[in-house]
DNA sequence: GTAATTTTGTGTAAAATAAACACTAAATGA
DNA sequence: TCATTTAGTGTTTATTTTACACAAAATTAC
């Protein structure tokens, strides 16, 4: 005879931010059992009536106080068992914030709420390993064929900021010239005209992306896409 | 104060079959209210001891008694109101069927079930409607980067299948040689020694989808792309 | 059994895109 | 003023994509 059991429903997130370089993940230290002291995806229980993406941002406010710029839904694991103690389904999401919100609130607690390098990350609880990697690849192809970099950099960046942010998050070098005339190709960057003065070198034009203008190219058809030899 | 809510977990298929230059989508009937007697996608909650797939898969059988031959993870519908009596979460689910499974199992109630021509659908039921459109799109780009076209078709196949599969569901016209160019340059396919006779015109060889190949290509860093003028 | 019809099968040339590649310019610091 | 660092820029070659039309093999109609 079937069961209808009381299966709980979750949402976590992964949250990435970049800066100098380095691509980082927004990670929480479980206070309560199981998992108590391991390190683990901000996220929780849904309430009753909010929506899953409500959830995510209560919560993602509640324990971490960043504030996310992009949010997508990941992927939903429901596996009996990935919670040792009750059937818990998680709907997951992708968040990226951008520079100015990568940084804690000092309203909540730093000890428990950290941004990790995703070349140093600590053992995660749960299975949550497995969806960081999931994010980290939906991260990596999407940036392929959508304009999301964007969402990691500060509103206005030195065309280098890109170019880094592509090589790190992709981890391989690419041909500043042949990327650098793709993405003006594309017509989707407004020059500003204001210098970013690197610490050492020449200064740089600041550029801005125009959402506007790649919501029309893409509403004409026009297709995103970077390719790297 | 937070209420921990019993909320419900459901699992929804879109389920497409292909024959004959048409797409098909498998429906329900539903006996019972909410709306009842409205088509519907097949789906049911999950059990306690289930994974969601298998949720699916055992609904899919208890409902329709059909086998898929491809299934993958869609989406997830968490808003709240869905369902007009409880909150029910929803992980939808992609599945693909080949010719020989696109028929209905005598054991089901045939008024109950029934393959519904994507271009012929009824009202659905719920937000089945917004649930079907994103397996669509899903199909149509998965299609272009993906090889899950020949889940469609059967194991062995004229090329002209293939070809008019692709203009069916991208709902374009294609180029025949650059088409079949393209196609056999990623040597997957295998072509076999038989021929397939059609109702009129030329004969044709048929081929066969090496999976095997397939999967050793991708780990060299292949990938499936099919792109039209 | 010949002609009309249907579908399969095939190649090449032109155009567009992607890849490879290196030096000068503008600033800072030694 | 020299060394160092990062920004900025074009051209040539290779590769990929597009456009395009006719012959071959079967069936059907006359």
């Amino acid at each position: 005879m079937k069961v209808f059991p009381n299966i709980k429903v979750a949402v976590d997130a992964v949250v990435f931010g970049y800066k100098a370089k380095e691509l980082s993940v927004l990670l929480i230290k479980r206070g309560v059992q199981p998992y108590k002291d391991s390190w683990a995806l901000p996220g929780g229980l849904v309430l009753e009536n909010e929506s899953l993406e409500q959830a995510v941002e209560r919560e993602l406010q509640e324990e971490t106080g960043v504030t996310i710029d992009y949010l997508e839904q990941l992927y939903s694991f429901g596996k009996p068992g990935r919670d040792p103690r009750n059937r818990v389904i998680s709907i997951t999401y992708f968040g990226l914030v951008s520079p100015n919100h990568f940084k804690l609130q000092a309203d909540t607690d730093a000890a428990d709420v950290k941004w990790f390098s995703i070349n140093e990350l600590p053992d995660l609880a749960f299975d949550h390993d497995k969806i960081l990697n999931m994010a980290k690849s939906r991260l990596q192809s999407k940036l392929t064929y959508q304009p999301i970099g964007f969402e990691l950099l500060n509103t206005e960046f030195p065309f280098s900021d890109l170019e880094h942010l592509y090589q790190t998050i992709l981890n391989q070098k690419i041909d500043r010239r042949n990327f650098r005339k793709k993405i003006l190709s594309f017509e989707i960057l407004t020059e500003t005209d204001k210098i970013y003065k690197p610490e050492s070198g020449r200064p740089a034009k600041l550029f801005r992306f125009n959402q506007q203008k790649y919501k029309e190219l893409q509403e004409n058809g026009f297709h995103f896409e970077i390719k790297f030899a």
